[in-house]
DNA sequence: GACAAAACAGGTCAATTGTCCTGTGATAAA
DNA sequence: TTTATCACAGGACAATTGACCTGTTTTGTC
């Protein structure tokens, strides 16, 4: 009578370590995270760890193709997309970042911000990755902002530039919200963007 | 014959190893920074090692104190209470990095945002003292506004908001830079910066 | 059904981690 | 000079790390 029944489910398995994964790397970091507390998170034995991610590199790489990328793309560029402006879209997601930490009792950051400072310091190839996801962030943020201009919503602003300073504006906000456990900086840094937005749009 | 002449230098001993871990922690990371490392780069015993830092965390802990702290007050508490105003003194700290960096060949970020975003994972009180740094920093340079203001160089700012976003925003493109390794996140957000701090000061 | 490849189990491995131990030379107070 | 404490040397220590190995089972193909 055996009583170990087996299925494989490779897609599954290696989701579950994806996701596993993806938690740890983002909540406690790339380093302080081992193998083998994965291996126990997402229930795999040694065997299955090895044959879908040889090597933690693997892991870590993976983690960012798929998951990191679609955290930007889902918190940031979807909302963009479905925005009217810019202005409205930075708000709305400023707010619902401030709303979902404020009842949430720990926070842990921007994923990518997280991920990038950590790996890009001895990893090339991850570094690079991680780039990748900060330039689609700023290709569709800097894209919006060019779109208010051409259709008159705004004057007289740099939409490349200003991208990047809403984006670092956000990224520093997170690790000081992240540093000092509260969401100030985050409130803060909403209401200074919205003023300094409103300036160069014309309101109707 | 005795070869080996040793010297008690206690202060020497301390300060060689903090220097080290400084550079390798903001270089490398803390976790990617081992003891042994560090013993070799500083060129002490385990012995003395153990006398000054019995723990890694010790270790950690008196570089965000002494060093990260110190780099903070020298890069920007220092050169506002130097400057007429706070934009003068922001654009110049922007500058001074971005050409520093330019000819160095690797970009390895801001001291404070390294340590912060790894240590405050794991360790409270490590997270506690980089809250602290962060917290100095934001009261020099919101004092620096809030005297702007009273002495009718600005108008209808609040100094508080608007020194987080300076922060965050440069901390942020640290972050970028760093990702990207390249200083185009610092120049966008330095001119960014500049423009709207413009808006709101009257230049004679 | 035969067979090759993929999927997985369970354990081993050397290397490295941070910590700590014993012993000894230096220093200063008594 | 005695004595206690500090400063340091050199090595040992268990624990953990990431990687990998040999088997076994499942799956797909002919």
């Amino acid at each position: 009578m055996i009583e170990n029944k087996r299925t494989n489910d490779p897609e599954g398995v290696r989701r579950r370590i994806i996701d596993a994964a993806y938690d740890a790397f983002v909540t406690q970091g790339y380093l302080a995270t081992g193998m083998l507390e994965l291996r126990e998170r997402a229930f795999v034995s040694g065997g299955a760890m090895a044959h879908h991610f040889p090597a933690k590199r693997d892991l870590g790489l993976a983690v960012i193709r798929d998951r990191v990328a679609a955290a930007v793309r889902q918190t940031w560029i979807e909302p963009l997309r479905r925005c009217a402006d810019a202005p409205t879209a930075i708000d709305l997601i400023f707010e619902a970042f401030i709303g979902e930490l404020t009842q949430k009792d720990r926070v842990s950051g921007c994923p990518l911000n997280n991920m990038a400072m950590e790996v890009s310091q001895f990893d090339a190839e991850m570094r690079a990755l991680t780039s990748a996801v900060f330039g689609d962030w700023h290709e569709a943020l800097s894209a919006k902002f060019a779109a208010d201009m051409e259709e008159k919503r705004a004057v007289g602003i740099n939409p490349g530039r200003i991208a990047t300073l809403v984006i670092a504006a956000y990224s520093g906000a997170m690790t000081m919200a992240k540093t000092s456990q509260d969401v100030g900086p985050l409130r803060d840094c909403r209401a200074e963007l919205a003023a300094l937005l409103a300036a160069n749009y014309s309101r109707p």
